[in-house]
DNA sequence: CTTACTGTACTATAACGATAGTACAGCAGC
DNA sequence: GCTGCTGTACTATCGTTATAGTACAGTAAG
């Protein structure tokens, strides 16, 4: 897990949010490429309102300096944000968020865990695990994971 | 979803279970590597019972052409199997299922279910959707998938 | 023995993800 | 203008996964 604060040094065309943290967090080992780890999960601190529209969001080299990753890396995800109108460019000063991110990304993070759910419960139901079994489980792991 | 039954036409050095079909799924385009799919399925279908301890399962090449995937990829499945004592070869014959295939299996199926289930959730967590939105998504999803 | 199947062991190729390094154009601040 | 940052565009290399093809030793059945 990194903390990883926005970028406020740098002026943008836009008025600039106040400033925030965010939590990244990256497994380089998970199956999901790192590059699309940073695009969920930018998309995810947009959803949330970590980062507002006309914000400034950390600079390619800063956000692989903070993760521990390639540039390369960062800047194919920021990339793939820009081509989903997500993020947009201000050469030579960084990338902002965009005017209608948050509604897309918000959409976005809904249908993505949707579907991680789906593909999940497929692969239970699949293996011959009950409903019940299933439903059991789901609850003692959310329970670990989000306690009370 | 490709139909497959075991292979009975070759004996082996232990009695031979009745003839069961079993389904698999391989997804190419999957971020799990297919012969980590196969590893899986293979060890559902046993313990699921649907192969027996001393019961042959299709060779090699019979796999790789039902699944249509390349025998090379189902040569590694099951040398991974046969590292962890889930099957024994008998060269020349084919491939039988070990004595105490079965108990490691169930077990092994318990566990990669429950761990993919709580890497779900937790990312479900992490992108700060609530406790309830999660499992209003994990119930219609399931009954989606598994109706009644 | 011959034939046809088994598992196993290579080599080679291709695609993809990730890293490393370099380079260039644009903007901000001094 | 100079310095230091910004995004972007390469090239090269490495590891993993998957495929294709070939080869060889062992077994079963005729």
């Amino acid at each position: 897990m990194t903390l990883i604060s926005p970028n406020t040094s740098l002026k943008s065309h836009w008025p600039h949010s106040p400033v925030r943290t965010m939590f990244f967090d990256i497994n380089p080992s998970n199956g999901v490429p790192v590059y699309e780890q940073v695009t969920r999960q930018v998309k995810f601190a947009i959803a949330n309102g970590a980062y507002e529209a006309g914000q400034m969001i950390p600079s390619v080299r800063e956000m692989a300096r903070n993760l521990a990753i390639n540039p390369n890396t960062v800047a194919r995800a920021y990339r793939q944000l820009q081509d989903e109108q997500v993020i947009e460019t201000v050469r030579g000063s960084g990338i902002a968020v965009s005017r209608g991110a948050k509604a897309v990304c918000r959409t976005d993070r809904t249908k993505l865990i949707r579907a991680r759910i789906s593909g999940v419960l497929q692969e239970a139901i699949q293996s011959q695990l009950s409903v019940p079994e299933i439903q059991q489980m789901v609850t003692i792991e959310l329970q670990r994971i989000a306690p009370q």
